[in-house]
RNA sequence: GCCCUCGUAGCUCAACUGGAUAGAGCAUCGGACUUCUAAUCCGGUGGUUACAGGUUCAAGUCCUGUCGAGGGUACCA
């Protein structure tokens, strides 16, 4: 028995009584007071419309012909219009056993059944270091192919590199500008072009490794590959170090060699979405329903962005994804219809491609906003974020806040490692709990499988502040699935903190290893099941659980 | 100008996608360790959900308008 049985068992009830409001939507919700139980379901009151009779009687009407299974709710209420449902106390000790004997199979779903899943995200340009926005964008693209993985889903995660282009020819030029200073010649820098330090330190190094005779312009493909190479090889080093990893990079320039840009422009062409005018090549978007027509190729020669990604993405249904995730920022807002309508004008079904949006991180120091740019290198990389609050945090703290939410970073609250950062009441929720059970073994106090138990003992679990905990337990397979349905991880944080702050206060006003042996058995059986749910949610953030802090 | 995303306590954010009396943390004030970890706990203060209308049993949530913030509106990505 679980939610979704009492949703079923719910429409049933419903579908009988009315058969006229046999589609009507049933919401279950958490009441917001205790005295209304457990779940609230508010039906009566759409169901009032349809059958035009009074919500209360309906509610009633409902209530009393919900023959639900005795031995997981108690009998329902009705209070308002709202039907109250209260879980029974067997139900409350089946799932704490549940969630001793596997947490990862209490709280599975499958919603994927296997489909071929792509979560693209970050995919910043090789041209400089990874600023604190990508971070957020890394943290919630993994989080979300954790999360879509766990939910059924075959999940790759893929960069998309952007080995071509204009900004790749002046990163190359200045790194060659910088190796041509290095070896004492004058030069004049552009203004526009990238000048951070790290020009300098990639100046140096090739410096070092092709010798000092290549500074003449002729030479700038080799400037190019070697600086796109390096800086690549620097995001994936930190990336790695708040522990993210792709299944696959995609460089731009196969798209092109592969010939498969071309092939694109001819289908286009075929079916008069394209049309040459001042030099360049423009696709009719305004016919596909979009406010203007978009350029595909500059009058340059050169494809812009958005062809590219518009043959990224034929590229990927032609790989046989069937579920596409794209992470983009804010700033991408605008390109991405343009993308989804010649993609969907070529014939594929860009229902399956869903765009995640996040709003962008304002960096800010002491109050005082931070303006990045990173041509001008003012900003702050990612490294040294995490070199200051260390990747745990980092990540807990870009996971917190929902995607969609201008997410404000000041710097000197997360160096501060304060209790405004939360992560560390979440890990020493855990690690309380597991000091508790090494105290426990010391006492000769077993922590009993789920198997072994037996009822007697845990009838010692009494008191509501038990109870509570179980239920909050019991919520965590909702909060996953919710979570992956709606592709809103930070629901996961939000809950382990919820779940910490009723453990903390429990923590201190009941002993759990005391002089009465099998109330000890059973209290530690609960604190285990509570460190089962907020490690497996950590885990989901790829966040440690530590046993000592 | 037009198009997105937003606007909730002094600050940072929640609010189960339209549900019951809008909740946390921080900050601030005052308390609690001879007992399993004080990175913890307990209590006080804090709101006309930017503003004005509308939709209905019910609006922070939906629709219209105004104001404010960020992003886009490039033959940048």
């Amino acid at each position: 028995m679980n939610w979704t049985n009492l949703q079923d068992t719910i429409q049933g009830v419903i579908s009988r009584l009315y058969p006229e409001a046999r589609d009507v939507e049933l919401v279950m919700e958490k009441p917001p007071q205790p005295e209304f139980g457990d779940i609230a379901i508010p039906v009566a009151f759409s169901l009032a419309r349809i059958v035009k009779r009074n919500p209360i009687e309906i509610a009633r009407e409902i209530a009393d012909n919900l023959t639900l299974n005795a031995r997981f709710f108690d009998p329902a209420e009705t209070r308002g219009g709202f039907i109250n449902l209260t879980y029974s106390r067997s139900f409350l000790m089946a799932c704490l056993r549940d969630i001793n004997r596997d947490i990862e199979s209490f709280r599975s779903f499958n919603l994927g059944n296997g489909v071929k899943t792509q979560v693209e995200f970050v995919s910043a340009n090789p041209t400089g270091p990874l600023t604190v926005g990508h971070g957020r964008q890394a943290v919630l693209g993994e989080t979300l192919a954790n999360l879509l993985s766990l939910a059924g889903y075959k999940v790759t995660r893929e960069y998309y590199f952007n080995n071509t282009g204009r900004q790749i020819r002046f990163l190359g030029d200045s790194v060659r500008l910088r190796y041509k200073e290095l070896n004492g010649e004058p030069v004049d820098f552009p203004d526009d072009y990238y000048q951070g330090e790290y020009i300098v330190d990639l100046a140096q190094k090739f410096r070092d490794q092709f010798g000092s005779d290549l500074s003449d312009k002729k030479h700038l493909p080799l400037f190019e590959k070697f600086a796109a190479e390096q800086m690549m090889n620097q995001i994936k080093n930190t990336l790695e170090q708040i522990g993210i990893k792709y299944d696959s990079y995609f460089n731009e320039n196969q798209l092109i060699d592969s010939g498969k840009l071309k092939e694109v422009l001819e289908q286009l062409e075929a079916k008069d979405l394209s049309y040459l005018k001042d030099g360049a090549l423009w696709a009719r978007t305004s016919q596909l329903g979009l406010d203007q027509d978009r350029v595909l190729i500059k009058s340059t020669g050169e494809p812009t962005y958005r062809l590219l990604d518009i043959v990224y993405h034929k590229d990927k249904f032609d790989r046989g994804f069937q579920l596409i995730v794209d992470v983009f920022g804010a700033d991408h807002q605008s390109t991405y219809p343009d993308v989804l309508a010649v993609v969907g004008a070529l014939g594929y079904d860009v229902s399956r491609i869903k765009v995640v949006i996040h709003q962008f991180v304002t960096l800010t120091r002491g109050g005082e906003t931070i303006k990045m740019s990173t041509r001008k290198a003012n900003f702050v990389t990612l490294d040294e974020l995490v070199e200051e609050v260390g990747p745990e945090a980092t990540r807990f703290f870009f996971i917190l806040r929902s995607a969609n939410s201008h997410l404000n970073f000041d710097l000197e609250v997360a160096k501060s490692q304060s209790d405004e950062n939360p992560v560390f009441y979440v890990q020493y929720g855990c690690a309380r709990i597991s000091s508790i059970i090494r105290f426990a073994q010391n006492k000769d106090v077993p922590l009993l499988n789920p198997e072994e138990i037996e009822e007697r003992i845990l009838n010692y679990l009494d008191s509501p502040e038990e109870h509570n905990l179980i239920k909050m337990l019991i919520e965590y397979p909702q909060v996953i699935r919710k979570a992956a349905i709606e592709f809103n991880p930070h629901l996961i944080p939000q809950y382990l903190i919820d779940l910490s702050k009723l453990f903390h206060p429990f923590y201190h006003d009941y002993r759990v290893v005391s002089g009465d042996l099998e109330q000890s058995m059973a209290r530690l059986f609960l604190v285990n099941a509570v460190r089962e749910v907020l490690r497996d949610g950590l885990n989901i953030l790829g966040i440690s659980a530590p046993e000592k802090m």
